[in-house]
DNA sequence: ATCCTCCATGTAATCGATTCCATGCGGTCC
DNA sequence: GGACCGCATGGAATCGATTACATGGAGGAT
């Protein structure tokens, strides 16, 4: 019952191996009458090439892998199905390796994909840079960041420009009267933990307003942390009168904080969120977040990474953002732009 | 800047290939300092083994194949991060294949970890058993089902038993007054789907309550079959008091459509759902779920499937799932049992 | 008829590891 | 001192494919 082998087809269509690895790679000086008897073969036998004979041979897998930082946020968990779709559209898996926020999680599988042969790595690095992965990029490594980067590495980056975003959401609540606006941030190791708040800050500036030591928490896109930073910020003397969440899962975190302190959204603290997910438009209330073009995302990484694989070279695409309001913040959504739960 | 392989590290410390696998396959009868020449050797040259090569001759990938119906469920997101974390404690690594509930993609992907030589495949089967699928229990590839199973076939189940459960809620249901139950099931092709259609019935009877096939929903596990069942319940002269949808993306579906209708939950009309998520607390109300052991269920399938590899004969089991009761069909949460937030 | 070319196919090397078997050497036992 | 034993190591086969090179035969040009 074992696997047939290219052998044993060879053997029972008559011809050598050769010829039927000619076969099944469509060389075109095979004769019709032969091609067909090694189908029969292969037929009969119900005979699939070994996936690892012929990686060792051709020095390639076929295979991606692709390194995110919390497969259960939906963000991530999109980015990784697009990933996948446009990577199996090029006939291409992926290995998805789970680094769930954990620098030594993240390298070990960096470690483990590169030992896999992999030809090409997605990666949306956890930390500053570990050695491992720095060591991926000088041994050339095919490799595309995505969505969070590392500064001053040669390394092609895909991600979204969230600036405009960031600018509209600050226009749109100082529109409705808010002054005093809180953000929760990401690790500032992380370029998207340290870059929302900048942008923040420069937003605010432009409306003169400041960004107060006391108005930035440190969170680290995980759910406790932005129930954490929130319970600082209603602690406060004069606590903020919005709290804008860097990531979709501080801002559950925050949502909790504030139920449980019994404060109602927006009536007494506005909410909002960057990365929009389904569920925000299923809360109570529903949540005013910036959306990322996700699944755009992935796929233009995709296609860099491939293209670095096959020895081009890649443009680094910073792909925009756009505001999604809701009634988290205050004030009924106007009649356009309200929902955003088209499939893609 | 190619990678270095074993004859490299040989020809660097003086020894044989042999000897500098012994070492790394950590043989006892090398002499130390041999060993420490070979380490010395592997360390300058940062040598790392070729996993290619590797499984071409020992013939085992240390790999798992889980092909399952949707990535974008968060029920099936929790599943494959447990299975993950379960499957790297024990040195696997966990290639995912998304079947997107469609057949032909679930083959696709089953092929496609057979020819990589997956060690052992973890399947939520999307249909009633493709020939693939079978051809690979026949061929005597080490096979778990998870979640759904297909009735049978010899291979062990890892699933959650929702019976008890699903008698709790129509018990508390039925407590509440609701008399005109319904429910949007699954497709019948899927165990996950017929089966929760006959528990439902059967606790329905319990009380007297007949399931008239009006009050059946057909659905596929997916959001847009909620929104459309639903509907379809809402145009009956007599609509049901309470929709229970077998899936929580199906329950999405079902908001969507009840919210668009204008009717408020749970005044107008109540809602439950098979399977409990996070964001079901955040919900407007919150959602009275039925909960699996979602992460156990994923530990528990993993130890099953390396037991069959390893060649011992793991048991079918059966998880109970508990019923969450919140407030979308009506009266507020007891005390008691309220939330649902462990991380795991 | 001779030679050349080209097509279909076979032979064998190769990818990078693991592992069986052979070998040489130092030590023990009688 | 010779036989034997066991340990550390090397040589070479092997896993299942791909592919460069060799080969033989058919057909065309002269």
């Amino acid at each position: 019952m074992a696997n047939a082998s290219i052998k044993d087809v060879a053997a029972s269509a008559g011809v050598s191996v050769a010829t039927v690895s000619r076969v099944l790679n469509s060389h075109p000086s095979v004769r019709p009458d032969t091609r067909e008897r090694v189908m029969a073969a292969v037929e009969a036998l119900g005979y699939r090439p070994n996936g690892v004979a012929r990686s060792l041979r051709t020095d390639q897998t076929r295979t991606l892998g692709l390194v995110i930082s919390d497969v259960m946020n939906p963000y991530f968990t999109e980015l990784a199905r697009s990933v996948e779709d446009e990577a199996r559209a090029h006939g291409y898996s992926v290995i998805i390796g789970n680094a769930d926020e954990q620098p030594a999680l993240q390298d070990h599988h960096i470690r483990s994909l590169l030992d896999r042969r992999i030809d090409g790595l997605l990666v949306s690095p956890t930390d500053g840079g570990s050695p491992v992965m720095l060591d991926a990029v000088r041994a050339g490594t095919p490799m595309v960041f995505v969505d969070r980067w590392l500064p001053g590495v040669d390394v092609p980056v895909v991600r979204a420009d969230g600036r405009a975003a960031i600018r509209e959401l600050v226009a749109h609540l100082h529109a409705l009267g808010h002054r005093r606006l809180a953000i929760i941030a990401g690790p500032a190791s992380t370029t998207t933990g340290s870059e929302r708040v900048e942008a923040f800050r420069e937003a605010l500036a432009e409306h003169g307003l400041p960004l107060p030591d006391a108005y930035i928490g440190h969170g680290d896109f995980r759910a406790g942390s932005g129930h954490r930073e929130t319970t600082r910020f209603l602690a406060l003397a004069e606590p903020p009168q919005v709290i804008f969440a860097a990531d979709n899962l501080m801002a559950l975190g925050a949502m909790d904080a504030l139920r449980a302190s019994g404060l109602r959204i927006p009536h007494d603290i506005g909410l909002a969120a960057f990365d929009d997910i389904p569920w925000f438009v299923h809360t109570d209330p529903p949540v005013t977040a910036i959306a990322q073009p996700t699944a755009e995302l992935g796929r233009t990484a995709v296609r860099a990474l491939i293209d670095r694989i096959e020895g081009r070279t890649p443009q680094s695409a910073a792909l925009p953002a756009r505001l999604v309001i809701r009634r988290s913040c205050g004030e009924p959504a106007p009649p356009f732009r309200t929902e955003n739960r088209s499939n893609r």
